[in-house]
DNA sequence: CTTGACTCTTGACTATAGTCCAGGGTTTAT
DNA sequence: ATAAACCCTGGACTATAGTCAAGAGTCAAG
């Protein structure tokens, strides 16, 4: 009852058709089996598992961190230690990424708070800034 | 006296030589003038101008935003007020950039917190929270 | 004069994450 | 029966910012 082709399964998870079978390609969903017609058929769990895909993408994992993630989850041996890991090291990440916007933000505050936006372009401060040399 | 070839500007201006070529196809730069043997020549200028395209790089501007900054330097009708603008936008965006990684932040910290990194793989809450509706 | 370093052009390739199209076949509804 | 809506494959194309390679010409040193 729960089984669908690929349109409803796209419309499901809110993802395009053409994801789907990107996905596919990239080895993050098993090909599924087919219809005598050569339709791709999927389950309510292919739902859940393309939801889980588009979270974690929200989240800022990259399609291969994803599909590590998903073969840990398959993966008897694994343990929480090893995707609590993984999250740490995208934490760290995501950390990393917050400061180095924040020192552009500083240095383009910095810019156009030197700049009274008033007048022709000579002599403009962050346009001289821009020219200073890169330390 | 300041004259020079590729292979130096690129030296001096911290870029390969392949980037020089590059910035020239996409019009960040002049085509230079070239020796009689079709060498590009390049003078002190020019290092000044990719440390220019380099440093508004590294403050997150686009080639193609700094292109127009570039294209406005050189405006005789720009004002200040146009390349303030046009900081300011920057400004923005970095802005909420940060934001929505701080949101991201949240989320992955929460996962990380709901998980004592103990034992095997079956119910790892991060995973199930990854299941979980899309909101 | 030859070797090595430098430069030239054109075009292909990298990564990421898809998106779109052509030219078919299939299913569903009227 | 036929139109609309769906699906198939393969390959091309998008954006960004380069990087690399092939094959040829040029320049400086020994």
């Amino acid at each position: 009852m729960s089984a669908m082709t690929i349109g409803r399964l796209a419309r499901d998870a809110g993802v395009s058709i053409d994801t789907v079978r990107f996905y596919e390609r990239r080895g993050l969903i098993a090909e599924p089996t087919r219809t005598l017609s050569n339709y791709r058929i999927y389950s309510a769990d292919d739902v859940v598992l393309l939801r889980f895909i588009k979270k974690s993408k929200e989240l800022g994992f990259s399609l291969s961190e994803i599909k590590d993630l998903l073969a840990l989850r398959h993966d008897p041996s694994a343990s929480k230690a090893d995707v609590k890991q993984r999250t740490e090291g995208k934490i760290k990440n995501v950390r990393r990424k917050i400061e180095d916007l924040t020192h552009i933000l500083a240095a383009l505050e910095h810019l156009s708070a030197s700049c009274d936006g008033q007048g022709p372009i000579s002599d403009c401060p962050i346009l001289d800034a821009l020219q200073e040399q890169v330390s």
